[in-house]
DNA sequence: TTAGTGTTTATTGTATACAAAAAACAATAA
DNA sequence: TTATTGTTTTTTGTATACAATAAACACTAA
């Protein structure tokens, strides 16, 4: 048997979705700006129905707002957002470090993603950062046996609000502590402090990304 | 003035979102069934498009899974489902509660609403009930200034899931013990109280549920 | 001018048309 | 029979067409 991955072709509207998510967290759209159906799917070269599903996906997730036979308007990606976002995800991800600790019975996949991890030169790339952190993440998640958590934690998962942050070393070192510090009460079944852990832990990517948005804005 | 409020037509794809998720709660497919998007577009006779938003709209809520160029499935509202979904809630309206307690000014329409509820004689009706607590719970996401999380928590919101637990008379006066203690916890600024009691209220909520449906499966 | 009304234009909501993929079925070869 | 291939049928993904709503503009009456 040849080992042949399967392709598949993913649906315009969710390519269109990740591409236009992408351009409102980049920055590409000013807050509050107003954007047409039609106008998009021009740009894309599309007919409006994939669009049209695209920005539905986007209002649900929170990018977009949607007004009755009105374009659609575009959410800022300010320090309010942001904040929202991250309490948000800081309780979601904390419960799914407590009920994988509660419930999680084989780790080894986890320790395995931390220390290959740990084996790499520091500071990591912002590419292998990102696909080792999201690794971890995820690996968690789906410990914690909650799909629907694990569906919109997903959906929350926005890798380049912290660009800018990854690549100093000092961070990457305290998330490699915080990780095993998760790791730790994970296999000890200490449910309580992984929801504490996690929940801190997200709540200082949080305040990173906000130092480096008022950095940035004071240079400006 | 003459007080006229403003009418306005939800969109197809919603009014069809909505009734088929009462469907699916209510149990009118079976868990795993298989729904294609033409034969709900005839039933409800109406075109393939809205219904085809609202089975997306759906999937993002986690009562469908959809796949590509095939039918949808139904999701089972089993006690797993009620487990995590609610498991998710809780954590949400802790965080609700928690930001309420620690940004809210002014808590004297929460308060206005637990007063006018206790002045009713128990048992309330189901609606009465319902309407109630919406209006309590919807009071906190609110005060909580987070809109996303206001959002999700709407999208949450089923009434229909406890619909056999609610009449009972030691039920409503549990969720009026809770509710007050609650408001103390929002008046005193006590964040950390007002998320473990909140935390605990919706968990209450979730056994309450978990048990009617033992009962209920024992019955049959 | 200015408030209000009719008309035009642009944009969205919904329906339909067409293309592509999957499922069901039939036929053939082992 | 059983597995495989070719064909038909059904169902979805995307594009387009049409209807309805909202914005923009011009005009009229005070």
């Amino acid at each position: 048997m040849i080992p042949f991955t399967k392709l598949e072709a993913t649906p315009l509207s969710e390519r269109i979705s990740m591409l236009l998510k992408d351009a409102i967290i980049e920055g590409h759209f000013k807050a509050g700006e107003e954007i047409g159906l039609t106008a998009i799917a021009e740009r894309y070269g599309v007919s409006r129905t994939p669009v049209r599903e695209a920005f539905q996906s986007l209002a649900k997730d929170g990018f977009l707002t949607l007004r009755m036979n009105k374009s659609a308007i575009v959410v800022g990606i300010d320090a309010h957002f942001l904040t929202n976002h991250y309490e948000i995800r800081s309780v979601l991800e904390a419960l799914a470090a407590y009920d994988a600790a509660a419930n999680g019975k084989d780790f080894s996949e986890l320790q395995g993603i931390q220390e290959e991890a740990e084996k790499m030169r520091l500071p990591m790339t912002l590419e292998e950062f990102r696909s080792y952190n999201m690794k971890f993440h995820r690996c968690i998640w789906e410990l914690s046996g909650n799909e629907r958590l694990q569906q919109m934690l997903s959906a929350m998962w926005v890798s380049s609000y912290s660009s800018s942050a990854v690549p100093e070393i000092s961070r990457q070192t305290r998330t490699f502590n915080a990780h095993r510090r998760l790791i730790n009460d994970l296999v000890n079944h200490d449910s309580d402090a992984a929801f504490d852990h996690m929940k801190r832990h997200i709540i200082g990517s949080l305040n990173n990304i906000l130092k480096i948005l008022d950095e940035g804005k004071k240079e400006a």
